[in-house]
DNA sequence: TATTGTTTGGACTAATTCATCAAAAATACA
DNA sequence: TGTATTTTTGATGAATTAGTCCAAACAATA
């Protein structure tokens, strides 16, 4: 199960980028991201556009990484989650 | 916006059941069901199955439920909460 | 209206989660 | 090796969230 936390570090890796200058960004204390990439904490929704631009990756991309991880880590284990899924979808497509 | 907790009360007034007779089943308060009932406070996916059992009603249907609420609840405002939970189902009929 | 049962609100406590900070550990590299 | 930089760890306290309990408010009905 790939998380969230792996796909930020993988990134920021790539670029050769130190903790220090991401947390710098999200104005956070470097052990706060370093646990977040170690899952020992969550990311926000709030962090998504400015992690977006300091890891030079598509804001569709890393929502889509976060909504995945969010919703396997809280509803994976239920039973119905394919059908509540798919439910949800119809939802949204329905409104907007 | 149909809340899950509109969803409980609906069918418990149904049903025609006290508040204390569900929180019973459940082993909570009843202010606290109240609360939950009046989104006031969030249910666990733990409640479902004595949930489902005593509202009578069937456990895919409270898992759709509770699952879309829970889901938009926290994701709703997210550019790609389509796309997102494509992929989610993509990746949950990937494994299993 | 008086009584009984149901629901809600709020004060208090407990439990969980989160941020800050500094020091230890790990890594890079002159 | 020695030094600088990066990363991790853990202690502490703040903040958020959840649960208990009881009294007030409300509803139904004799």
């Amino acid at each position: 199960m790939n998380s969230f936390g792996e796909y930020l570090r993988n990134r920021r890796e790539q670029l050769g980028l130190p903790l220090r200058k991401v947390a710098a960004e999200l104005d956070i204390d470097t052990s706060i991201l370093s646990k977040i990439e170690r899952s020992e904490r969550v990311a926000t929704k709030e962090m998504l556009p400015t992690l977006a631009k300091t890891l030079e990756v598509q804001d569709k991309e890393i929502e889509i990484e976060f909504i995945k991880a969010f919703i396997l880590s809280d509803l994976g284990d239920l039973n119905f989650l394919k059908s509540g899924l798919e439910e949800t979808l119809n939802t949204i497509k329905g409104r907007k």
